[in-house]
DNA sequence: AATGAATGAGTTTTCATTCAT
DNA sequence: GATGAATGAAAACTCATTCAT
């Protein structure tokens, strides 16, 4: 049941927003009542956490993933491009979610997440500056800016694409990837 | 009043939100009651609405003014990243709250600016078909997918960008314009 | 309106308790709507506040008054057990609430309530130990005790006289002083 | 259990009020889960019944053993006033209890507690008469009044008086009984 | 003897909106 | 132009109680 109140949650937030989504709709689609609701969650707050908590580990979890293979730099962004593009598909309401929802933590809360986000981008800038030391990027580029592109085009990308359409998520994925590894090297 | 009210609201919603931005708290802050508000405007929403349409408004006829200008598809280009950006320092509160609260729009209005926002999409696409045609850009890149990808890295700088901060928004503009360009040419 | 409604809230909160009537409760008897009550009060413990303080104060203002007279202690004494009997007939059931839900006061509203209340206790106090030192009361008598046994006997009538019934205010306080002082003299 | 149950109210009753304490807090408290309170009492009322019923009968129990000596009037008033003084230090909390959650039992229990109640403060009533009829009290005292401001000096101390403080229970039942008995002698 | 899942009726509070003045 | 009183619908959350296991 927790779960089912989870999944169905992502789904809500994502159509109508957190603050424009009730208990009372989240447990009407489950044909329980709000009593139930807070027996598995202590406060509407606390599921979204649970919501941000699942899906950044998850992303950071993978993302480590990748950064602890044998592969060229360039290689490496590319599976990270691959990787959240490849989302959209898998857990695009759940992203959708965390990118929107955030400012909806308590501060306590908000925080824990807000570094794991950091950290996600900041392995990116590593990723980056370490192929500008070898020498598979362009130097001039700022590698902290650079990462705040990377995350400009694929976050955005939750904003209009439809995986289902007439362009699929790898083949999204390697175009920008070329755009990307083409703009710096 | 109505700019006043209109300006703090701005600020309110840009801070809070729309949602958990209330009638009291806008009034509030401008020492004036409830009634008042009301004088001016019909509701909450046709003040979202208001500052929507002036912001995108203003926009699209700066492009515009851009698009009719004498110069390459490429400054073109560079010249609407540098609006964009530029808009930050200007209009940064104005813009988030572009971004962030549309979904409070009631169904027509949100046509009324979804159709804009659109077209402020379909004029960057056209800028770069016609750089391929002309020649300027790689013809193996879609220009649909290369609009978003400008729009994800630009827009995404308003969820970190300071412009007070150790870079300006010329220096960023001119290294997002270096990165694109050399992505695409 | 607000004095109405604080007027109906004594009332219920007397005969119910403080825990025990919504605001529900009290909006029904003035056919009124929530929101009215919250128009004119922050929070139903701002409420209760007020009619705590409303209460103290007036109480207090009264024994100080009798405290600037001039006249015998054992005087004095007499007109403070005549003061809170007689208040059982015009503010018995502000007089109740006071007693009885002062433990429903947040913390801070709290400490305000209870230091006021030691005032009034303090002052009783003063008076037993001025009318010790001036002869007037025997000298092996604690006063801080005294005071509490006062306050015991004058306070628990609350509990069960009815100044209706078959004996006045008057001569309960009468009986009550004879008691006292001769308790102490 | 279910004594350890009926013990741990008393404790929360007494810190929190009933209706503030909920079968949770208690349960919470002893580590079992809510069931196991259901399967001990049938309902939260029936809890605090049992727990009126233990402290009035104990007391009323420890009256009629005091009354049934031979010893003066006087002596058994005394007696009664260090019973109930020295039961704020064995059964404080029990008594705080029955002084402050009365209003919660449903009609039929409170009526039946009430009665206890009154047999009590009729057993004081009647020590009083004799002690008048047999000389040893003034007779222009009201016996019914005595036993109220009895009960309202006695019980007002569980208010204040801490046993483990600078004067002990003994100490306190002295000076009152002092009190009382010059009042009336 | 005890648990864990679920309920339903209730609670306080919020807030966009209306309207007579 | 602006106010102040009032509304009504909904929000998040609480909790005593039930019951199958």
């Amino acid at each position: 049941m927790k779960a089912k109140i989870k999944q169905q949650s992502i789904l809500l937030f994502e159509q109508k927003g957190f603050s424009e989504t009730s208990i009372q709709d989240i447990v009407d689609v489950l044909g329980v009542t709000k009593g139930t609701f807070y027996y598995y969650f202590p406060s509407k707050e606390q599921l979204l956490m649970d919501i941000h908590s699942n899906y950044i580990d998850d992303l950071l979890r993978r993302q480590e993933a990748i950064q602890e293979t044998e592969m060229y730099n360039r290689e490496k962004l590319q599976a990270i491009v691959e990787l959240l593009i490849g989302d959209i598909q898998d857990h695009g309401p759940s992203a959708r979610v965390f990118f929107r929802e955030m400012r909806h933590l308590a501060s306590e809360n908000a925080e824990k997440v807000k570094k794991k986000r950091e950290q996600f981008r900041l392995n990116i800038e590593k990723l980056i500056s370490q192929g500008i030391e070898e020498g598979e990027f362009r130097n001039e580029m700022p590698p902290d800016i650079v990462a705040f592109a990377i995350l400009g085009v694929t976050n955005w990308s939750y904003q209009w694409f439809n995986p289902n359409g007439e362009i699929s998520a790898e083949r999204l994925a390697a175009i920008y990837s070329d755009l990307i590894l083409n703009g710096i090297t």
